[in-house]
DNA sequence: CCATCAGGTTAACGACCGCTAACCTCGCTG
DNA sequence: CAGCGAGGTTAGCGGTCGTTAACCTGATGG
């Protein structure tokens, strides 16, 4: 497995730039030609790395979903004998950290979802049911007043919320990281808890 | 004018399913002849009604700028002696009315806005900013706490959270739509609390 | 030192797509 | 009732795009 201080292989090179690519212009508007040249090749020699340009956003697709679920999973089993509060904070924290260092990850995350092969689709969608369905269960232990429909509606609003990353000024012009994440961190609790007032 | 009660001219049939296609295929993945098909006219047809696809989609995105922003014109216009938090719960409503009932428009606003050519899409975008700024005026009135960029951001934020409706469940599986926009309501005010306190 | 193979190249094919051309057919209206 | 414009139709053009074919090259290892 290549350590973190490797340079990236030219596969890790490719579905970087093409996921920077589908977010700007999306999955339709990107042809292969400027994919590879991106990574400083020309476009058929892709086909070297990945079977055609589907399997690049399934690799992406399947890649931020399961991602996201192994890390909150993660955190749910560090989280034994703590408060359900403070397990909810360490989820949204993750959440964050994923929204504000992968911004096109994201975008593409909730875009081009409808893009993929069929098999594909299915496999991304149970690993957001998943993902969702670990956070209602959280959420219902932390705010035990909300329904579990209400539950799950407000957990996919606050992933709207914190999924609003790439509206946030598109360089420098937002505030420093962490401010920004603690700002995002706040309103999501907010709003869980004006969700789970009665 | 036409009035509510009349048929759909051909012209608003085009754009309603337009919509509904380019929201669920996105822009490039919808062909003339799919929205023709919708409509119950063939593809080339639909160039007796506009110059182009670009300009279906020019029109919607002009149109839902337009629309958000003019409603929040009247809304604060109305607002004389008020409270800033009561026309902030105002403008609330008044997006969440806009993003329950015309979904697939919410979904294009921040989707293929890069699709449309320069004049359209510098003409959304500053529809969309002065939506914006009239929003973090009346944030920052309600919450003098916040400094205007993190106004800024916070708005961007509950604009995610409240346009997360196209995700609340395909169809019927959703609670009420007043029971969605309750919570919706009360999430977006639980945020900007949570963003305004010290 | 030669064979192999990973990883490129360019040329080109076939499908698709936006759009135009040319034509048709009603319903008005002078 | 002639004519004309609104609103359709089908055929087809030109360009783009994903993909394949055929070929090249330099490193590598027996």
């Amino acid at each position: 497995m290549a350590s973190r201080t490797d340079a990236p292989t030219r596969r890790e090179q490719i579905l970087k730039e093409a996921a920077r690519l589908f977010a700007e212009r999306g999955f339709h508007g990107v042809g292969v030609d400027e994919i590879g040249a991106a990574v400083g090749i020309s476009g058929p020699g892709l086909y070297r790395h990945f079977p055609g340009k589907d399997a690049m956003l399934a690799e992406l697709l399947v890649g931020i979903s399961g991602q996201l679920l192994t890390g909150a999973r993660r955190r749910l089993a560090e989280a034994d004998g703590i408060p359900a509060a403070r397990v909810l904070d360490s989820l949204i924290e993750g959440h964050i950290d994923f929204a504000l260092d992968d911004r096109p990850l994201i975008t593409l995350h909730d875009r081009e979802l409808d893009r993929l092969r069929d098999s594909d689709r299915k496999l991304v969608r149970q690993l957001q049911r998943q993902y969702v369905e670990l956070w209602v269960q959280v959420v219902r232990e932390a705010y035990p007043g909300l329904t579990e429909p209400a539950a799950r509606s407000a957990v996919h609003s606050v992933f709207g919320l914190l999924n609003s990353t790439p509206h946030l000024g598109r360089a420098g012009t937002l505030p420093g990281r962490g401010t920004t994440a603690t700002l995002l961190h706040r309103m999501a609790r907010g709003a869980f808890e004006a969700a789970g007032a009665e």
